[in-house]
DNA sequence: GTCAATGTTCTTGTATACAAGAATCACATT
DNA sequence: AATGTGATTCTTGTATACAAGAACATTGAC
C-alpha cells in the first residue's frame, strides 16, 4: 500500500470508500470539499491529487496574509470596542506567561487567540471569515517555524507592539507592526525550507 | 412558478432536476460549488437557500477589494514586465475609446482586462487567483454602477492615473489609485442603494 | 380553543448500477 | 526500432433506488 497523503499522490474514489466503509457518493462530496478549500485539485475525467502548495505559493500566501492581517490592524485601531481590547490584552498576557514557561501549545493556541480576536475587531466580517481562512490553511506551516530559534521571544514582542498600537488607535502603527509580523514568519519560513531542503534533497515539488 | 433565483428562495433538487432534464447528482454538485462560492447556503437536511450579499456585506467585500488591488498595484509597478505594460496601456486605450463611442458593454470588457492584466502582473499567483474570485463575485455589483451619471469618464481617469503610476514605477502612487478606484465603486454602490431602497422600499435583507 | 403528540409526506443523504471518456497495452505498419 | 492505431480496462460522471430525518397536518386531550 502507497503511502497516503503525499504530494501528487492520486486519491481513488472507490479505495476511500472502501477504507471508510461509505459509497462512493459521501467520498465524492468530501472531495469537492477538499478542492473548494484548494488542498486537493480535480482534474476533469482524470481524478483528484492532493496538492500541497508549492514553496513559491506557500510565499506568496505569507504575502498576502500580511496584507490582510495588516488591514485587519489598520481598522481595529479604529474601531476596537474596549471588551475586545481587554481580550486582545488577555490573549498577550497569557503568550507572555507561556513563553516564560516554554509552553509551545500554550503559546500557539493563544497566539490563535489574538489574531481571531484582531480579525473581528476589524468590524469586516468579510475581511475576518477571508483571514481566518487563510489563517487556518497556512496553520501548518507556521506551527512549523515556531521552531526557530528565539522566534517565541520575538513575535512575543511583535504582539506587545501591536497591542499597544491598537490600544493607542495608531491605525498606520498596527498595519505596520502586523505586516512586519507576518513577513517575518514568510521569511522564516524561507530559511527553514533551505535547511529542510539540504537536509532532504528535494522541497516540495508541484505536482507530477 | 415562483420567480426564480430571488433572495432567500430555496433551490429544490428535483425541481431543478427536472428543469435542466438530468438526475439530482449533478444538480447537487453544481449547488455544492455555489455554496462553495458563497452564492448559495446549505442548511443539512434542509435544503440550500440562494443568498445574496446583504448590503453590509457588499459594502465589506469592496472594501477587501480595494486593499487587494492596491497590493496588486503595489506589487505590479515593481514587476511589471514591458510586454504587460502594454497590454494594460492597450486596455487603458481601449476603455477610452469605448467611453468616446458611448459603449458601456466594450468598455465593461476592457475594463475587465485592465484589472486582470494588474492582477497577474503583481507576480503573486496566489494573490491575482484572490482577486478575480473577489472581482467575479462582484461583477453584477460593479456593473449595477455604471449607470451612476459620469462614472465612466471619472472611471477613466483613475485608470490613466493608475496606468502612468505603474509604468514609473510608483508603487504607492499605484496603491493609493486603485484603493481610491474601487472605494470610490463601494461608495458609489452606497448612493445607488440609498436610491434603490427609497423606490422600493426594501435593500436586501438576509435571508428569512 | 389551544397545545401536544403521533403519523404521514416530503426532502435530503447514501448506496448502487450503468454509461462514457481516458489511459494503457498490444499489435501492426513504416 | 519507433510510432500510430485499435481494443481493453479502469475510472469518473450520471441515473436511480432506498433510507433516514424534518416539516406538516391531523387528531386527541386539557
Amino acid at each position: 500500500m502507497a503511502a497516503e497523503f503525499v504530494e501528487g499522490e492520486r486519491l481513488d474514489e472507490v479505495t476511500l470508500a472502501a477504507r471508510f466503509s461509505v459509497s462512493r457518493t459521501p467520498v465524492r462530496e468530501a472531495l469537492h470539499a477538499l478542492a473548494a478549500s484548494g488542498l486537493v485539485e480535480t482534474l476533469p475525467r482524470r481524478g483528484v491529487f492532493v496538492r500541497y502548495p508549492s514553496f513559491i505559493k506557500l510565499v506568496e500566501m505569507f504575502d498576502v496574509m500580511a496584507e490582510l492581517e495588516a488591514m485587519c490592524g489598520r481598522l481595529a485601531a479604529r474601531r476596537i470596542t474596549e471588551e475586545e481590547l481587554e481580550r486582545l490584552e488577555a490573549a498577550a498576557l497569557a503568550c507572555e506567561s507561556a513563553m516564560e514557561r516554554g509552553d509551545a501549545d500554550e503559546y500557539y493556541r493563544e497566539n490563535e487567540r489574538f489574531h481571531h480576536v484582531l480579525y473581528h475587531a476589524s468590524g469586516n466580517s468579510f475581511l475576518a471569515e477571508q483571514s481566518s481562512r487563510l489563517h487556518k490553511r497556512l496553520q501548518p506551516f507556521r506551527r512549523l517555524q515556531l521552531r526557530v530559534r528565539g522566534r517565541l521571544r520575538q513575535s512575543m514582542q511583535e504582539h506587545r507592539d501591536v497591542q499597544k498600537a491598537v490600544a493607542a488607535g495608531d491605525a498606520e502603527g498596527a498595519a505596520r507592526g502586523l505586516r512586519r509580523h507576518i513577513s517575518i514568519q514568510g521569511e522564516n519560513l524561507k530559511d527553514l525550507m533551505a535547511n529542510f531542503a539540504r537536509y532532504h534533497q528535494r522541497t516540495m515539488p508541484q505536482k507530477p
